[in-house]
DNA sequence: GTCCAGGCTTTCC
DNA sequence: GGAAAGCCTGGA
């Protein structure tokens, strides 16, 4: 994407955005490390950083990175080097989703960690996403390193699976209020950080045998799986089907009642290999318009 | 092999 | 008090 850079005191400008709305990223379920701001600003923790965003118009304001490392670090996280023109371009030949890109405009895929992305969405399962932040944020306050204070708050980074596999499951249970998914959350941490599953192969792998060897672990079943093949593994072609993507499927494409089975099929068949991208922005347009609830 | 009901922790609306 | 970005188990 053509942008410029700027410098200015201790911000960072960056100029000319195209496709790109903070709100709708991190707003569209993918991510839980964000906190939106009283001035309308979003702070997020990513890659050992914290930053603050606030876009005006397709300016975006920068706090806390410098331009060595949005070039080394945000620039990929926001997935800047991927035409999104033209991807809105092909999905917009459905009438359906065009109207969900004219809601949801900005949205990108985050590229996001892996082990992170594995952790949130096993504790996401059967969870409301402002839990499911909280949680998120409780292990990384306990078990992650210290980065800095950023207005009030206290930020720290998601630490690596060795600290969360040497806890025990009431630990992991009671310190940060996950439920049935704390011996998942510790099985998952203990075989990745073992060495028994390895995550970076999955990089190499497509979309299908990557879901099923995702789904070997606990507690990810073939919804999580899909979610982060999506945001940390760079599967544009996974449909990860949740409840909004049942509910909008069924309202808008089948008019009735469908089975697991035609909802996870519908991805590729309507969308091919950009169903991730439309499941990104047909999940935040019936999210926010409440639609078939 | 596939499909489905019921259970699961806790909090948020 | 029901619902929540589901998964796992057991039984048909």
């Amino acid at each position: 994407m053509n942008y410029t850079l700027e410098q200015s005191q201790s911000k960072l400008i960056v100029k000319d955005l195209e496709h790109f709305n903070i709100k709708h990223i991190f707003e569209c379920g993918q991510c839980f490390r964000w906190y939106l701001e009283e001035d309308g600003s979003y702070t997020a923790i990513a890659g050992g950083m914290v930053a603050n965003f606030l876009q005006e118009g397709t300016t975006l304001y920068v706090e806390g990175v410098k331009e060595k490392e949005w070039r080394g670090f945000w620039h990929n996280y926001f997935d800047l080097d991927r035409d999104y023109g033209k991807i809105k371009e092909e999905l917009s030949l459905d009438p359906i989703l065009k109207e969900a890109i004219t809601f949801g405009y900005g949205m990108r895929l985050l590229n996001q960690d892996p082990y992170e992305t594995i952790i949130s969405f096993i504790i996401s399962a059967n969870n409301q996403i402002p839990r499911i932040k909280k949680a998120v944020e409780a292990i990384a306050n306990d078990l992650g390193d210290y980065i800095r204070t950023y207005r009030g708050r206290d930020h720290y980074s998601f630490p690596e699976p060795g600290a969360l596999a040497e806890k025990t499951e009431e630990y992991i249970r009671e310190a940060y209020r996950v439920g049935f998914r704390a011996d998942r959350l510790r099985e998952v941490s203990r075989r990745i950080a073992d060495g028994e599953f390895d995550t970076s192969c999955i990089f190499d792998i497509e979309h299908k045998d990557a879901k099923e060897l995702l789904t070997t672990l606990p507690g990810v079943g073939p919804k999580v799986s899909d979610c982060i093949l999506l945001f940390a593994f760079d599967k544009g072609e996974a449909f990860p089907v949740d409840v909004w993507v049942k509910r909008v499927m069924e309202y808008f494409y089948f008019k009735r009642p469908a089975t697991k089975k035609e909802l996870e099929d519908s991805g590729e068949r309507l969308f091919g290999s950009l169903a991730g991208y439309a499941q990104q922005y047909l999940f935040y347009y019936a999210r926010e318009l409440g639609i078939g609830k």
